[in-house]
DNA sequence: TTCGTAATTGCAAAAGCTTGCAATAACCCG
DNA sequence: CGGGTTATTGCAAGCTTTTGCAATTACGAA
């Protein structure tokens, strides 16, 4: 995988101090199925760097959203899950029904992005959207 | 305004209790401008009925969402607002650059809920959504 | 290598929201 | 109108996330 690192190394381009909570938290992203919570991050960072605080996460986090380095999706659970941009673009159509989750493709909501822009000037980040409805099995 | 007290009617109609505390925090988000917290609902309630309590203003908060009767957005303001669906649809592009808020019309999220709903069979409930992203204003 | 500055962190408190449980009260029935 | 059933509420605790502040530490300059 080739974004391996990416994170770490845009940070220190643009002039970010490296510390060691930074590293652990930007590999535990990276190295992730690409949604997952802060509190994982912070377990996972733990065991290898005990002294490591929970606000630090949050804080590492908003800053990596900031540089669009990450986007944060709310999928109805009580917590975010954060995805690094690197792996891809993708939506998530959540069943407020059953909680089934479908992936959606970047593609289906470009026209919208498109109208926004053109008849707003509005340029909408609409990268990793969930969106909440009820899905087939569930509507019948 | 015909749509007063339509809450209120709907509840009793499919058999809720009609609890003191229901009715006035129905009527507290009929009263409002469309765009009210929970905070503020509690806060107007309890004015006139001391005993309330917060997490009730949750719960029927929930309940009236789970009716279709208030639609809840997040507008990045740390807090979830509160809309009567029978003051309409609309949406809201937000700018994360400069805090401010643009009115969206709800037929320029049509074309999207038509396509979900032919290629997914999913059907999304695009009745008060924020977009994040930034105006034209800071897009310079 | 050492030092100074300013970014970053840890800690503790707080904000917003949710939840389990026991007490209360709305509403149906006689 | 009175009584029983069960929905609803209040309370307190807990969860996720944010924030102010003082202590720490990364990094450039000397």
């Amino acid at each position: 995988m080739s974004y391996s690192g990416d994170i770490v190394k845009k940070l220190a381009e643009q002039g970010y101090r490296m510390t060691p909570q930074r590293m652990m938290i930007a590999s535990a992203i990276e190295a992730s199925d690409g949604h997952i919570s802060a509190e994982e991050i912070y377990a996972q960072v733990i065991i290898k760097y005990p002294q490591v605080n929970i606000s630090t996460v949050y804080r590492t986090l908003e800053l990596l959203k900031q540089l669009g380095l990450v986007t944060d999706t709310d999928l109805g659970e009580g917590r975010v899950r954060y995805h690094p941009v690197g792996k891809g673009h993708h939506h998530h159509l959540v069943c407020q029904e059953c909680g089934g989750i479908t992936d959606l493709d970047e593609i289906v909501l470009s026209p919208l992005k498109t109208i926004l822009l053109r008849q707003y000037g509005f340029s909408a980040d609409l990268r990793h959207l969930a969106i909440f409805g009820r899905c087939k099995k569930c509507s019948q």
